[in-house]
RNA sequence: CGGAACGUAGCGCAGCCCGGUAGCGCACUACCUUGGGGUGGUAGGGGUCGCGGGUUCAAAUCCCGCCGUUCCGACCA
């Protein structure tokens, strides 16, 4: 492709509204453009790419025998009435205006109503049907480019079996073929898993990606493979120790001490001999949670631990429940439930607020001076702790979710009376899985893994073109004759090639190729020319060697394979 | 949906506080120049100042309403 004829229209400059790299560089490097908010058009360029990774896609999901469908964006609102999902998905369900129609958020529904038309029998399946298509979500807030739009490409699976193990088959080859996916387009990738409970449910793992545009927080073992949401992430965390004398309780004048950190400073203690309070409204009643030093409270555990919703009380309420603001208030005297996180079993000798302004109580033993308290994993683990499952030092981390695989069961052919007649004779609910990969998503987490300050790092399998040639001056007719040849010579080879034959100074094309991001650069110049050499330059390494024109096709064999 | 900022040429921005001729850089057009890291010059084209209303002799500028975009938070099958 002659780049004085594709539409690139690159950008000097960062606009205004994208902040995370991905967002910048799709903008900058002219392979898309917005439309609305979450709302993007593709540009050739960025077309070319969102092709391959949908290819790679395919050609995964073929091999598990998949075949592809082509379904409906424009669903009839009743079907999605049949599961409860009109309300479950409430104002993310976008509503067509003059029709009773909705824009298909995902497709679980349209699966099951054709499956229940369609399968008769076990004999039927097992049948992995999908699709890869633009699904609508009214997100309230799209953010960061391509990763939370309102509209988006999606790869969403669904497998159909008529028993459990066959559903547990299924889904191990999905997981097999995400893994490949994701490896081939050049994925740092890791799995959060169902047995660490990230979804709360059985069956089911998230493909993700560590990066910092991410709006998951995991903690991940990269020793293991250990990985969960930090909601319920857990970590070998030391017990307080109990010493063998406990102290009297003491009251200490500590004014203007209200963090732990302000405490620790003004006592000359350590951190592990504090013990910091935090009051919770649950069912309208307080609930004092302490938690060991600075550690922060986790909700989700919490909610978990007492299974109802708890919420932060007000300062006013604080005042009234304990006597005390927040940072004087701690469990010697405190009317309610008492819970500490385990990190603090039975510790004595603690520092904590006395319930009174101004003043600390030191000398507590939790096990003599709080009656009744029970014990709970509440604490929110952070970088550097010990793995659960190695003990080897994890990282706390923001992440992008690419892909879910998950188990469904007959959630849906329930809801909708999609039934085979198995074996036995009997009738019974279609066993399902479902299975989605964000297209855009891989895009812009690949670029968020690989870019630098000058633009885009494409490996081979994403890249839109294998080769960016650059003709350096267009006027004199030997850079013209030679970039002309090795255009046609290498295209004829099979690469997908860049031609830069614009009449452009040379800096103008050396950045715009490394803002494009091609693999490998051929620069053809005058005066390597009369040499009979070109030069070659690795976009993620940035090194340049000279090769003559005879050797380049081998040395491209090489440096592309 | 709560909090904040922004909206002026294709892009990035100044002008607004203190009302009076709409400006800068890049991009674009023509010509010259240069030709291995966004070359230098000359001459040009391009604007309902987001929309609507109000105040005023006069509004990009002050006031009210709306819309849009982004950021923080809530939400995220």
């Amino acid at each position: 492709m002659r780049q004085s004829k594709i539409f690139i229209p690159t950008l000097k400059e960062v606009p205004n509204d994208a902040v995370v790299p991905s967002h910048v560089f799709m903008l900058r490097a002219g392979m898309m453009r917005p439309l609305g908010a979450g709302i993007y058009s593709f540009l050739p360029l960025g077309y070319r790419v969102a092709k391959k990774v949908m290819e790679i896609i395919r050609q995964e999901m073929d091999a598990i025998g998949g075949q592809e469908f082509h379904l409906p964006a424009l669903n009839p609102r009743e079907i999605w009435e049949e599961t409860g999902r009109v309300e479950a998905f409430g104002d993310i369900l976008f509503s067509v205006k003059n029709r009773d129609y909705v824009l298909a958020p995902t497709h679980e529904e349209i699966i099951t109503y054709h499956a229940r038309k369609v399968v008769r029998s076990y004999k039927e399946m097992p049948q992995i049907w999908y699709q890869i298509q633009t699904k609508f979500r009214n997100e309230p807030r799209p953010k960061s480019g391509v990763l939370r739009g309102r509209q988006f490409t999606m790869k969403d699976a669904y497998s159909l079996d008529s028993s459990w193990e066959g559903l547990d088959k299924s889904y191990a080859l999905h997981d097999q073929a995400y893994r490949k996916i994701f490896t081939r387009c050049g994925l740092k990738f890791f799995v959060v898993g169902a047995s660490s409970g990230a979804m709360g449910g059985s069956g089911s793992e998230e493909f993700m990606v560590n990066a910092q545009a991410g709006e998951d927080t995991v903690a991940h073992c990269e020793h293991c493979g250990y990985a969960a949401n930090v909601e319920v992430a857990t970590s070998r965390t030391p017990v307080v120790t109990r010493h063998p004398q406990s102290k009297a309780n003491e009251l200490i004048h500590t004014p203007n001490t209200k963090s732990i950190d302000e405490l620790i400073a003004f006592l000359n203690i350590k951190e592990e001999e504090c013990a910091k309070s935090r009051v919770y409204i649950i069912d309208e009643k307080p609930v004092l949670v302490l938690m060991s030093g600075n550690d922060e409270v986790n909700e989700t555990k919490l909610q978990k631990a007492l299974s109802s919703e708890p919420r932060p009380a007000h300062p006013e309420e604080l005042a009234e429940i304990t006597g005390a603001d927040a940072g004087s208030i701690g469990p010697v005297g405190f009317k309610g439930r008492i819970i500490a996180d385990l990190c603090l079993k039975e510790g004595n000798n603690l520092y904590s607020g006395a319930n009174k302004n101004d003043y600390h109580i030191g000398g507590i033993d939790l096990k003599r001076d709080a009656e009744g308290i029970e014990y709970f994993d509440l604490r929110t683990v952070t970088s550097g702790e010990g793995c659960p499952s190695c003990g080897k030092e994890m990282q706390v981390f923001t992440a992008i979710e690419l892909g879910h695989i998950f188990k469904l069961g007959t959630k849906y052919s329930d809801a909708m009376g999609a039934t085979f007649l198995d074996e036995d004779g009997t009738e019974k609910p279609i066993i399902m899985g479902s299975y989605g990969i964000g297209v855009e998503r891989v895009m812009a987490c690949y670029i968020e893994q690989h870019h630098d300050e000058r633009g885009i790092i494409w490996n081979k399998a994403l890249a839109p073109f294998h080769i960016h040639l650059l003709g350096l001056n267009m006027k004199k007719e030997p850079v013209i004759k030679a970039s002309e040849e090795l255009y046609t010579k290498l295209t004829a080879a099979g690469y997908d090639v860049l031609f830069d034959d614009r009449e452009a100074q040379a800096g103008f094309k050396f950045n715009d190729a490394d803002l494009l991001g091609m693999p490998v650069q051929v620069i053809v110049g005058e005066k390597k020319l009369a040499e009979g050499k070109v030069e070659v330059k690795l976009r993620a390494t940035g090194e340049r060697e000279d090769v003559s024109l005879t050797e380049l096709e081998a040395y491209i064999q090489k440096v592309l394979r």
